[in-house]
DNA sequence: TTGAAAGCGCTACCAG
DNA sequence: CTGGTAGCGCTTTCAA
């Protein structure tokens, strides 16, 4: 049951219903200029007659204008990158552009060439943790986020790592653990040019903490640093580990939302109560964050924004003007339940 | 900064480096027999020092063999989507295709045909939210999810719904409230032609909520169904309406695990302590079920499994093979925190 | 303001 | 087994 087996209609068809050359027709569609109203409106009718729609594979084989985002990312049923893809979607709209996802599979058995003639620009999401990229087989401009590449987009981690322990200081907080990413080395570099911003997200939040408790003269204990891998199960290990100190904190600020929200449950699970008891600062503001009971505070990332940005940073390159590189997006102090003043020491 | 001015290797290329015709290359590259090994070697051998990549654009212009799936979906940050696209991510991979994902603007501003003649077939999540659909900007094969259209993949929804009242049954309840999703008449009808197996699901799961009850001796009483829209604010609400009651139930079925995070939350706000005071069951098993605290009891959909048979089909009927409508897939109960037997009557 | 010619990179078809 | 020819549907460049 072939369906549908009517070959579509081609701007031929379209030129010769309306009488005219498919040079002409094709003017219309582009909007290039020079064409007589009157003619312009006898090829408006026969697109819309015929319901004529451009072959988008036709055009960019010739060499066409493409209005064609692309997103590259791996796994898309993690909020991080659905949050980014939202905002780039949405840009996207607005700037009469389609976009188009492509997952990426783990092995990097994909073929990213199959879009890239077709796209007018790439968002790599992620980027490192995929192995080589060959830059011939990526569309003619790239932004990345949440990893290296020419023209990365990034985020305060340093200054958002401080704000969480600044609200934590600023509670009177004194004992304060931090579970971080990934441990440096963890991620694998971009093999290609290796842009002027790359760094580990995760080693500036470190940095920001000790900072931050250095500044307020406060020592870090041994133990009060622990590594989780960004999934809620690791969150639960790191927090039992700050929890099983002799001394343990009472206020923990963790590198990334899913693993607070397991140190939060492993509190409770411990009879640890959150906030009365322990109060946990997430990274990164996912829903999760303000969906779960208590209310995660945690330090807000503009993912949606930064994928707008990127967005518009492909739109601008692509039509021939150079958005350059925009700082790094400040992060926001979101204020929920999960915190409160320490108990009163005994 | 125009990056990497050098034009791609074609085909030809290849062909002139290997010294053989065009067509040979191409041979080699699709597999198709009638290629002397040797022969076969060189190509391969240019093919490598070359670094080519063949052009996906300008294959299915000319009528190539695609080897890609397109998913269209709305929103990309539903769980629901993401896990249906996960799977059929893993099921392309497994089949060695490419997954492409286009996601639909709310507007249905959308140029779907970007990637119609690219694709060997398409998935659609949800169709009956977005508007009109032409057949003929869609590939030539379509299968459909959670909505309706030619092959749609459906759930055994009456099932599930009896799963989990027969749960709450189980345990004892007698006093058991519905939060339904859209109300019938709120879905927009899928506008071609109307598969055979159009239906609703969530007058289906009122219809087995129904039965349960009924095949249970047992009434409904005033305003113990209430409806909602997926959203978990709307699960808050109609809980508060199902707790408001003179006589409120001691456990909710909820059509959606997202409504029935809210249901929970706002019984907790209330006083009203979850599995306690109060059981509730949801629906989906999205990852939030499992990372809730209580853990929610819920009615599995095999989301993934579910895109992993669309690709399936998708693919067979690339290949001029036909799948077959597989029958409603069967859902499963999973018990976690969230439900336990009523108080005892006083 | 419009049209004719050429070709993007590939594959189908049919020769040799 | 291999190669030539034609053409997918569009846009470019240039001429009328």
């Amino acid at each position: 049951m072939a369906p549908d087996k009517r070959p579509p209609t081609t701007l031929s068809d379209v030129a010769r219903r309306a009488g005219v050359s498919p040079m002409t027709v094709s003017n219309v569609i582009n909007g290039k200029g020079g064409v007589r109203p009157d003619t312009r409106r006898r090829v408006l009718e026969a697109i819309e007659a015929t319901g004529y729609r451009v072959n988008a594979v036709a055009r960019a084989l010739a060499g066409g204008q493409s209005r064609v985002i692309t997103v590259f990312s791996p796994q898309l049923n993690r909020p991080y990158a659905a949050e980014v893809i939202q905002g780039a979607a949405l840009a996207a709209e607005r700037l009469n552009y389609d976009l188009i996802v492509m997952m990426l599979s783990e092995q990097g058995r994909s073929d990213v060439s199959v879009v890239t003639r077709l796209a007018a620009g790439a968002l790599l999401i992620q980027p490192s943790s995929e192995g080589r990229w060959r830059r011939a087989d990526l569309p003619a401009h790239v932004v990345s986020v949440d990893g290296p590449g020419e023209r990365p987009l990034t985020v305060d981690n340093y200054g958002g790592a401080r704000q969480a322990v600044g609200h934590l200081l600023g509670l009177g907080h004194t004992r304060i653990g931090f579970i971080s990413g990934l441990e440096s080395g963890d991620r694998q570099p971009f093999p290609h040019p290796p842009g002027p911003h790359d760094r580990d997200d995760a080693d500036e939040r470190l940095r920001g903490y000790l900072d931050s408790m250095a500044a307020a003269g406060l020592e870090v204990p041994a133990g009060y640093v622990q590594h989780g891998d960004y999934s809620k199960p690791s969150g639960e290990r790191a927090a039992a580990r700050l929890l099983g100190l002799p001394q343990p904190p009472s206020a923990i600020f963790v590198s990334g939302d899913a693993m607070a929200l397991g140190a939060m449950h492993v509190a409770q699970d411990l009879g640890v109560r959150v906030p009365g008891d322990l109060s946990v600062v997430g990274f990164d503001d996912l829903p999760i964050a303000a969906a779960s009971r208590p209310g995660l505070t945690t330090v807000r990332q503009p993912l949606q924004r930064i994928g707008e940005v990127a967005v518009q940073m492909l739109v601008a390159l692509a039509e021939g003007r150079d958005p350059g590189l925009p700082p790094p997006f400040p992060t926001e102090l979101v204020e929920r339940e999960s915190t409160a003043p320490p108990r009163p020491a005994r």
